[in-house]
RNA sequence: GGAGAGGUGGCCGAGCGGUUUAAGGCGCACGCUUGGAAAGCGUGUGUAGGCUUAUACCCUACCGAGGGUUCGAAUCCCUCCCUCUCCGCCA
């Protein structure tokens, strides 16, 4: 959410910035409107309720002095200035209200080192790195489903016949190297983030706290028998572990893995690009996060967009990286940068990671605070994520890269040792 | 799942319908004192919003959350959440 006083002080500066996410005007008149009509309301219906407080003290100092008639006659004078006070409210919840759901489906602003655009053809691709388009030439690639298929380890029909569409079953040699991607990617992270396993299913607030409510509830799975959601990300956990916190600058920046399950419904994107193992409703992800100063947020943010490489260099995978355009940058964020693995078998870039500023956009959400020191007032701390490792998509990199002539899928160096030393998969 | 107890400021803890603008203590900060320190004494010590040049004053809200009763609620009523103890169940 953002700071409800940029409509205010900052008018013409937001405008424009939101213009570039493509938010309509009207809307963000709206929102002023709704700012300020609410800041007139409190002023009103707080004078109102220091003259009731007032008058409700003195019936009290009546009575104990035992001036009983004039105590009644005072209590009789309240209910007509609560009648107006009701009224007042009344007003005030409602406006306040609009003000609320208005800001709450407002996205980020988006930074200005953003590249211009709206759509995603205006995305920047700052660098590729060991791709070159020559080494793909004249030769015959296959999908990873082809490949898993034949090899057995991996089992779409059964997966279907378990679960439906954009489920995915790995077996033998497939799960272990499922298995091995994500200890290595916890393990090469292990340096410098803390690594939590956190609940999977969490409550409604939390959701709202990333952003991911109350806009994208038709992405996430509810239990709703228990007012609760599957998480879609690490990423909801983690950056509502402070919630509510104020922490002193002394435990900052807080820098958070995690492995977990990831469950998205994917609406609407049914049929789209979804064979194998490219989107499923459930899948496995490690998670970066880190909460920290405003002042720190652009080191951290280099620091977490390396981390984010780090296993796709180890790995070998031909990757680039994309700097988002204002209008593709997402709802929450303020600046995102992608990481797209080369995947020769369907001859398409796969997204493996989008490394993302949210500045004080989820903190606010949440009331995640700092403090500089004993005397200062507590601060929004700034927060930003990023996949270190998701699971289906680099699998499936590794298996199509990896994919021998006689058949074999090699297994790359650096993840031998999580395959208790094995250096290739084979049909058995 | 059943029975019971309880959630109050950074922490402990009183209050159970009206000078509570939340007692008292601990902690913390500043000052006095001292050669220096401790002790002692004094002062201060939350968050958010409004009004403001102002982090001053004043006003409003917040005693787990949300509703309700009342002129007035930390205190009474309802719903929910959480913690603890015992029983049951269970990987």
């Amino acid at each position: 959410m953002l700071d409800q006083n940029l409509f205010i002080n900052d008018y013409e500066e937001t405008k424009r910035r939101l213009t570039r996410k493509r938010v309509p005007v009207e809307q963000i008149e709206e929102i002023r409107q709704a700012v300020l009509d609410r800041k007139t309301l409190v002023g009103e219906v707080d004078g109102l309720r220091a003259e009731v407080n007032e008058k409700s003290k003195q019936v009290g100092v009546l009575y104990q002095q035992g001036r009983k008639d004039e105590a009644e006659e005072l209590k009789a004078s309240v209910p007509e200035l609560k009648k107006k006070l009701e009224a007042k409210e009344k007003e005030y919840k409602e406006v306040d209200d609009k003000r609320l759901q208005l800001l709450l489906r407002v996205p980020n602003l988006p930074d200005d080192d953003c590249p211009d655009g709206f759509t995603e053809d205006c995305n920047v691709v700052v660098r590729m790195e060991g791709y070159n388009e020559s080494d793909y030439e004249g030769k015959e690639y296959k999908p990873h489903w082809e490949i898993g298929e034949e090899l057995g380890v991996l089992d779409a029909e059964r997966a279907a016949k378990l679960s439906g569409s954009m489920f995915a079953l790995l077996r033998g040699d497939g799960a272990r190297l499922h298995r091995a991607l994500i200890q290595f990617a916890l393990s090469i992270n292990g340096d410098r983030n803390e690594e939590i396993i956190p609940p999977h299913f969490v409550r409604p607030e939390m959701m709202m706290g990333t952003g991911t409510l109350p806009k994208f509830a038709d992405d996430a799975y509810r239990f709703r028998d228990d007012d609760l959601w599957a998480i879609p990300t690490g990423e909801v956990p983690l950056t509502n572990l402070h919630a509510g916190e104020i922490l002193s600058i002394e435990e900052l920046p807080k820098r958070y893995m995690a492995y977990t399950v990831c469950f998205r419904r994917e609406a609407g994107s049914a049929g789209k690009e979804t064979r194998g193992m490219q989107r499923l409703h459930e899948f496995h992800k490690v998670e970066l996060v880190r909460l920290c100063t405003p002042e720190t947020v652009k080191d951290e943010y280099e620091l977490l967009i390396s981390d984010a490489e780090r296993p796709l260099k180890l790995l070998g995978l031909p990757y680039r990286v994309l700097d988002l355009c204002g209008g593709d940058v997402t709802f929450s964020s303020t600046r995102v940068h992608d990481l797209e693995v080369y995947s020769p078998g369907t001859k398409s870039w796969l997204e493996v990671s989008s490394i993302g500023i949210f500045s004080d956009f989820q903190t606010r959400r949440g009331n995640s605070r700092f403090r500089r020191s004993e005397k200062d007032k507590p601060e929004l701390l700034h927060s930003l994520n990023g996949s270190g490792l998701a699971a289906p998509r680099v699998w499936a990199a590794v298996v199509e890269h990896g994919y021998q002539p006689d058949g074999s899928i090699r297994i790359p160096e650096v993840l031998v040792p999580f395959m208790g030393g094995q250096t290739e998969i084979r049909r058995s």
